[in-house]
DNA sequence: GAGTATGCTGTAAACGCATTCTGCGAAGCT
DNA sequence: AGCTTCGCAGAATGCGTTTACAGCATACTC
């Protein structure tokens, strides 16, 4: 023939030790065809050979290689989050969330936090791609539009929260932030307050800006003014609190209520107000938002709007396996809803205030 | 021949369309060995080649598969972490030092939590196997030997926190709790405490063990005698704290001092005193460790023993490639030291204590 | 009892890439 | 000019799986 020599090169290792399927069918006495038949419960394997092939693995201790499989399969089984800080306390809770929908649905998740920097944000989008990802659930609550191209050009299912751009095989957990936040003005108004304060959270993020409008709307529909000037913004970190309780405080008419636009926020205000000699909720009220297991755990417990992690989780794997099989997209709703405790109480000075000071903790009663 | 029929089976796709090696090197005009060899920078490629392969790759957005690689390079670049519990502030700190120091490697990392369940455990050790990880670090700070073995049979390069079979494969990072503690007992001695508490944390966990025999060691170093009776067990949660502190509040002898087994508990040591109308440090000094970023921002700000998260997961990170070049196996001691805040100060009802006051935050002076 | 349907099994071809070998042209050397 | 050296293209092979398809019993039909 006028090809090159053929030459039978042999395996670098005597196979024996090598631990792949054919080890299992030699072991097992079957093909390696069956081996992997039974491995993925095809229901024509006899079950006599299924046995043994069992027996085989077990014996063996075998597992089998995930990159041939999704090399072939072209199924990686791996879900991406990406979220943007890993050191705030909401994500670890979000991540736990999500790895265990996405193992319980047979994927594991690849997380990449981006610190808030394009740079980092472009390398987890690159590690999604090359890892092969099936799906990406982007919980930066603020989106890069051109990074996120690289992501949709490749098919890949995308779910964002609050805002997304309207394509296919791109989905959005649209958070009702709207919800929680008039039960937590009208919970503060039922108790007498009327001068509420609000820590924003940083402008660029969505998500922010979507709670400092549900708190302005909540305002007007309980008949008080928006005081802009009761209006301060943070970073969602407790210094950002400490510093924006510090600035309130400052002020010639101090509010006698304080939301925040997320728990770091509201711990830090806090501390802040704890330091300077005020007590809450005596002098005055705090709320926060997310409700992050921490909250519960504050002196005063902190009064707070819930939002689900679970149930973010729940959604986000839920619209991605959705896009798998074909679905085109979907928009799944998330509540939010107030958690009273024991940091909100009847303003000082009032007359509620004199009598309610043993019943702050239930609010009502 | 005598085979059966050779069907040269199509592409699924025509190949104008799959983003692979071959597109590249069509586009750049070159072999697809070309573009390999240009994709792992073998120095002898033509620079003018590289040039062309590297424009082509950036014109199709072209990403190598990740998985293809692995396969038939045998190389994952896959690091494995498994801690115990995500929602504990110390491991997110821990997670993100280990990302950045192995992504600066060219890593990535699966990341794993047990929550302290065998079960949990053995599931993320398979999915490390299965994943092919070239290394797992295990920070959960307490093995559990039969599950192990698992990984070392597959001869997977290991480092464990502070205890670790004596094997080729296996390293250890051992952390220096005596120094750091030693540093905090002699602190509390020199401002003249002599009833000192220990909050310790769960008798499984080793590291807890460790820390609790480094604090009665310090303890009779400095000339005080151990007293059992001082010394609760916590569960190193807040709430674990708020319930020791509780216990102490109890005893006939208060002691003047408390040092807890980690920053969780010794935040809600903080919080239970607060509860109960003690003031820390004028009542009682607190210590906690690990100094977990929150620890700096309590109200008082904690003393607290650090054990560096950077070092940690640079130790790790560096044994483990250690391993991957042929060093057998190595131990690295992790510093801890103490970082004086302002939870602690001269005990209550001494002279010391009546002059200084105003000292407590910087100690001695 | 021959023919056909049925049920599993084994074989071999992919999956996308890295590696290696051969063949070959161009450049550098004596 | 003849030789070596170098670096590329092209082709083949293997990494550990999955899977289409061929094959072979066995059971079933009339």
């Amino acid at each position: 023939m006028a090809g090159p020599v053929r030459k039978t090169r042999r395996r670098t290792a005597p196979k024996s030790d090598r631990m792949d399927i054919h080890a299992v069918a030699k072991l097992a006495q079957v093909s390696i065809a069956t081996v992997s038949r039974t491995i993925n419960h095809i229901p024509t394997v006899n079950p006599k050979m299924a046995k043994r092939v069992w027996e085989a693995i077990r014996e063996l201790n075998y597992f089998p290689n995930t990159q041939a499989r999704a090399l072939v399969s072209g199924r990686s089984r791996l879900l991406g989050l990406i979220v943007s800080e890993i050191t705030n306390p909401f994500f670890p809770e979000l991540i736990q969330g999500f790895e265990d929908v996405a193992v319980e649905h047979g994927y594991e998740i690849l997380i990449g936090s981006t610190n808030y920097e394009p740079e980092r944000m472009q390398r987890c989008i690159r590690r999604m791609v090359e890892r092969n990802a099936e799906g990406v659930a982007v919980m930066t609550f603020g989106i890069e539009q051109p990074l996120l191209d690289q992501l949709a050009d490749r098919k890949v299912p995308l779910v964002f929260v609050d805002v997304a751009p309207n394509k296919p095989g791109i989905s959005v957990l649209k958070v009702d932030y709207h919800h929680g936040i008039r039960q937590g003005v009208q919970h503060l108004a039922a108790l007498g307050h009327r001068s509420i304060a609000f820590v924003a959270g940083p402008v660029r993020l969505h998500s922010a800006q979507s709670r400092l409008v549900a708190f302005k709307k909540a305002l007007e529909e309980c008949g008080i003014r928006v005081e802009e000037k009761l209006i301060v913004e943070g970073d969602h970190t407790m210094e950002g609190g400490m510093a924006a309780a510090e600035k309130l405080m400052t002020q010639k008419q101090m509010p006698t209520a304080i939301m925040c636009s997320n728990d770091m926020l509201a711990i830090g205000v806090l501390h802040q107000l704890s330091r300077s000699g005020l007590r809450v909720p005596d002098d005055v009220s705090v709320i926060g938002f997310d409700d992050i297991h921490m909250a519960a755990i504050m002196i005063p417990p902190l009064t707070s709007i819930q939002m689900s992690r679970a149930d973010l989780a729940l959604g986000a794997v839920s619209a991605l396996r959705g896009h798998l099989e074909g679905l085109p997209k979907r928009e799944c709703r998330i509540d939010t809803r107030l958690v009273v405790r024991e940091s909100t109480g009847f303003p000082r000075g009032t007359m509620a205030h004199l009598r309610g000071r043993k019943a702050s903790a239930g609010a009502a009663e």
